[in-house]
This record gives structure tokens, C-alpha cells and sequence, in this order.
DNA sequence: TTGAAAGCGATACCAT
DNA sequence: ATGGTATCGCTTTCAA
């Protein structure tokens, strides 16, 4: 109001206006460290109001040596399953006060080394890997100081400690679910893994159909979103001796797998029934609804963030459980009014 | 490797070890603005990188008076349809070698006023508001130099800019996609819109039915998401003369109509058709697939952001096409291999 | 082509 | 309780 357009508001100018120091200024403003009479204080609060005046961020993080910023690095955002953990990253860090810079690297590899990259140029305090980096070298980008988590991810990179939901024990939920509906043919379709990962959502189908012994189908590995599953449920269903129920190995391929089910116009559950892993919000209005096993989103977000602030574990690995979410495509029950 | 753990490696540092001046440092970090003798540089680089130096850029953004930063508002990021936008404006901001920050206000007043305020005092660069504020206030939060956007809305807010889909287009689209295919009792799903606000959407469905002459059936209206689109199916076809076609106002709403129609074992076209607004990829693997009007996520993002840097378009509103995204809902064909 | 040095805006110690 | 001031790391003008 008062002031022209022409030069941001600082601090010298608020203390000019409140004939004061611009230390009394600052300790006003961050309520310290020094004690600030209260009559003082309100000249001051006065004059910035006044003058319309916000505190540099720049001179702040510069003098402080922290931005407050968290960088998130996830591989795709239309994928409703990396929604929920920034989603939940979110919360986290707002309860913390501080915001999350988001990068998507689109599991592209001059992407990725670009934005992890801008991420650490930007002065970030700490990165959450919600990814899998094609190059690996760059989970250590920047300065080593910067505390680093991965998330969605049950093996440690070195360093880094991996937050992941249980996923061998997801499976095995998944898996016996649809042997307790008395099926004996439970076909598995799922997206490929590097080859130095072990993947324990098919290793633990696995296992299951061994300990029951059941006849082991041979897993279709496609790709991980639903035309990966579509794809996947089509070269099942081609077999001489199809499987009556399928496990997918998220809840995207589950989609694409229920789309190739009806296309053939088979009944779900009645024909095949399926049961899926991650449990994203998605799942509850597909039709038929799905069954899935979900992963604790928020709290696997929260842990991250709590070791990001925390003290350092280097090396950690944090297994969460997963909880089977009962709906309608296992065979459980019709297709309700009520959802979720 | 040289250095000890204990202080972050400054251009001090680098000038020492490369026996050349601060300045210099500088000039060759940012090439420029004073030329530097390639031998000087190799040196120079040489320090850099044996002391694994990264510029402070906090530093950086104190001098320069610019962070780089772009202040992502969305209420949320569960659903599909403000994902598309915040991976639309993360591609555009990348080419521009900006990042964003984003922010979830989970449509609360109070988380709201929260995030952009904090957004404010980060020091971004400038703001896109991609949501609809309670605090109305908000929108001119923080220094007014700040250039700003309003994405996904056709009224621009004061002087800010807003860059929106053509509603009425698309919801014509829709509708007389409908009539084409024969029918006279076409529903209209929506949610609720401030009292304020022009609803275009049910303004443009209800115009062509008055074109056509066709019963005007009552509009449900209930809440913009999956839940809300199954409450107003119901509604619908719970009336004595329920409609053959529907016209959901959004993605979700579609999605949360043909769960309520499956759930009354009607059949999809044939039974009652449905066409939707938004075009997100999660209604390619609906069942059926959905036949949609997509709004341009791309080019909307895109010139949000070229107007965040080109020169200040007060007030101005840009509205962009929808097109016809033909899949099996409607009716056109049956539900074939090849999804989109 | 290179160097010295004056800020950018805020913080907080050391005086008073 | 308040004021003066060195400092954070970098950019860039001005001089050499």
C-alpha cells in the first residue's frame, strides 16, 4: 500500500519503520532467540503488516543452511499407485513443515539423471527415492550429507535404507485367499524385474502353490501397467488349461487382466476370479470391485520421513505388512452397494 | 576424498585449490558472463571435481533474485484427473529448467491456507493455481509481483489468467454424440458448483436437448467423484421413466454410474450408454471402455506456464478445444482388443 | 583474461 | 531488552 512497486520489502526497511535494529527485527519474526518486549514486538508486527513484508527465503536458507525442502523423485505420477505415496509424502511432510519438490523421471534415463540432478542443485535437505534408477550411480548424487531413504523398495542401496511393504507376505495373502475359494489352477501375471532382484510377490505364489500342492502354472510376465495385464491374462487364457483364478501382481495389471476377462466374456469371479496387490483407490469402483491386498501407504511415507529427520540407520531395511482388503472379485461376495 | 566431513566445500575452496580467483570460479560455473582461458577452466573444472563442489543454491537464489521454483496448488492427487495436469506441468516446467513444488490442499480451508502460504515463503518464482480456493484471498497471497495462473478454470480471479478446457464444447460434444446414437432420454451426473460459477457442463447438455426437443430429465446432482457418479446413477434409475443414456460430467463420476449399473445388472451400451468428460487414461480400461471428451492436459500446462514467463496477460481467459474419444460406451462398437 | 570487493537479505553473537 | 555487525556463498562490476 504504502510502498512503491518498485523493490521487495526487507527487513531494514521494517526496522526503519519500527525504529528498531533489523536484530530485533529478526527476532521478532522468528520469535527469537532473544526476548523482545512486547511493546517492541508490536511496533514491529505493525510496520510489517504495513509494509507488506515476507522474509526472504533465499537470505534464510542461505544463513540457516536448510531450504526445507524434501525431493521426491518417483517414476510416473499417472500411475495412481505413486499418487498414493506422494500423496502421503505430503502429509508427512507438511506435519514437518516442509514441502516436497517433485520430480518424474519417466523411467526415462536422461530424465532421471536431470531431475535428480535439479533436485540436489535446488539445495534440497533430504531425497526420497520412490523409484528404481536405471542409472544407479545417482541414489548418491549431490553432497553425501544430504540423508537419503528409498521408498517402495525392500533392499538397501548401499547406504540408503529401503522402506517397503511386505510383499512375499502380501502374495501369500493374495495366493491362499484364492486356495481357500477352492481353487486349483491360480495363474500368476505379473511385470519383469531386473535381473538381480528377487521378486517375491511370484516367488511366494509360488511357494504357496507348492505347499498346497497344486499344479504350478508358468507365470506370464508382461509388463507393469494394465495393458501389461491385458496382455498377460490374454496369453493364460490361451493355454489348453486355463487357470480359473489369476493373482496379479498390481493393481494396474489387475485392471488390464478383469479388461481381457470381460472381452472374452468370461464371468468374474464365477469364471475366473482375481485378487490383486497394492490396493490404490482405483480398485474399489472397477467392476467387479476388486479384492486386493493393500500396502500401508501412509504409514510406509511417515517412516521415510521420520528416518529422513531422524538419526541416521545406514543400511536399515523396514518391512511393512500388508492387509487383505476382501471385495468382490475373489468370489467372496456379489457385488454390494456398499464399497470400500 | 581430500576434504574431512566437516564443512560443505565452497567456491573459496575450488579458488584456492585452482589458484585462481573467486571470480573466476564463477565464470566458469556459469559460463560466463567473462570469457575465461580454456586452460584456466580445465583447472578450475579439475578442483571442481576433485572436491566434489556444488554450488549453494541458496547463495545463488539470494544474489540472483530467482529460485526456480514453480508453486503447484491441486486439491488433490488421488484422482486421476489433476495427476494428468501435474505431469502436463512438470514436463512444460522441466523444458524451462524449473521445478515444482507442489502442494495438496485436500480441498480444507485451513491445509489450504496453509500450503499456499508456505509456498509464498519458499520464494517461488511464480504460482499456478490448478484448484479451486476456498479462501478466495489466497489466490493474491504473497508479494503481488509474483506472476500467477489459474489452470483447469475459464473465469480468471481478479487480474490472474486463467487457462480452462471449453466445457460447453465438450459437453455438447457429449451430448449430441448421444443424440446420434438415437437416444431421447439422456441424464445428465454431475457435482455441485459454487452458486456463483456457470455450470457449463449441464448448461450445454441441457441446451442441445432444447435443440432437439427432447425431455429435459432433472440433472443428479451429487459430489465430483466415483461415489458422487453412483449416487446420481442411482437416483436416475430409480425414476419411473430412468433415462437410456447418461452423460457423466466427469471421469470419475462416469466410472462411479457404470459401477451402479453393473451392480443393476443393466448392460452397457445397450441398456443405458454413457459418455464422460475429462479424458484421463484410467477410462481406457473401464468396462466397458469409455467413450470420453478429453480435455488437452499437454497444451493446457504448457501455456499456464509460458504465461507464467512471457509478459503479464492480466484477466485474460483462454479456453482450449475437447475432442471425442470414441470407445465402447457409448455404443459406436463393442469392446475391441486395441485400447488407446 | 583475471582479481578485488561490494552487495543480496537474514541471523545471531557480542556488546551495551 | 536492544543495537551494531560479521557472516552465510555467490554474482558481477570495476580495475588492473
Amino acid at each position: 500500500m504504502t510502498s512503491g512497486e518498485s523493490r521487495p520489502t526487507t527487513r531494514a526497511d521494517v526496522a526503519r519503520r519500527a525504529g528498531v535494529s533489523t536484530a530485533v527485527v529478526s527476532y521478532v519474526v522468528n520469535d527469537g532467540p532473544r526476548p523482545v518486549a512486547s511493546q517492541t514486538r508490536r511496533r514491529v508486527l505493525e510496520a510489517i503488516r504495513e509494509l507488506g513484508y515476507h522474509p526472504n527465503p533465499s537470505a534464510r536458507a542461505l544463513k540457516t543452511g536448510s531450504t526445507g525442502l524434501i525431493g521426491v523423485v518417483v517414476p510416473e505420477i499417472l500411475n495412481a499407485y505413486f499418487s498414493e505415496f506422494v500423496d502421503a509424502i505430503d502429509v508427512a511432510a507438511r506435519r514437518r513443515a516442509s514441502s516436497i519438490l517433485l520430480s518424474i523421471t519417466h523411467e526415462d534415463a536422461g530424465t532421471e539423471k536431470e531431475v535428480v540432478a535439479s533436485l540436489v542443485n535446488r539445495g534440497v535437505d533430504s531425497l526420497i527415492f520412490n523409484c528404481r534408477l536405471v542409472n544407479t550411480e545417482l541414489y548418491q548424487a549431490g553432497d553425501p550429507r544430504i540423508p537419503r531413504v528409498l521408498l517402495d523398495r525392500s533392499t538397501p542401496v548401499g547406504e540408503i535404507p529401503a522402506f517397503g511393504a511386505d510383499l512375499a507376505m502380501g502374495a501369500r495373502l493374495a495366493t491362499e485367499h484364492l486356495v481357500g475359494h477352492g481353487h486349483t489352477r491360480i495363474g500368476y501375471v505379473g511385470g519383469p524385474l531386473p535381473d538381480d532382484h528377487a521378486d517375491f510377490r511370484r516367488d511366494a505364489w509360488q511357494t504357496v502353490l507348492e505347499e498346497r500342492e497344486l499344479p504350478l502354472l508358468s507365470p506370464a510376465i508382461t509388463a507393469w501397467d494394465r495393458n501389461g495385464g491385458h496382455q498377460g491374462a490374454q496369453e493364460l487364457l490361451d493355454r489348453p488349461e486355463p487357470p480359473t483364478a489369476i493373482f496379479a501382481a498390481s493393481d494396474q495389471i489387475a485392471i488390464g487382466v478383469m479388461h481381457a476377462l470381460h472381452q472374452r466374456r468370461l464371468r468374474i469371479p464365477d469364471d475366473v476370479a482375481v485378487v490383486s496387490l497394492d490396493g490404490t483407490a482405483e480398485t474399489a469402483y472397477s467392476w467387479p470391485s476388486l479384492t486386493t491386498v493393500r500396502q500401508p501407504f501412509e504409514a510406509m511415507a511417515e517412516a521415510a520421513i521420520a528416518a529422513l529427520t531422524g538419526p541416521p540407520e545406514p543400511g536399515t531395511r523396514t518391512l511393512f505388512p500388508m492387509t487383505l482388503q476382501v471385495r468382490a472379485s475373489c468370489g467372496c461376495h456379489q457385488d454390494q452397494e456398499s464399497l470400500e
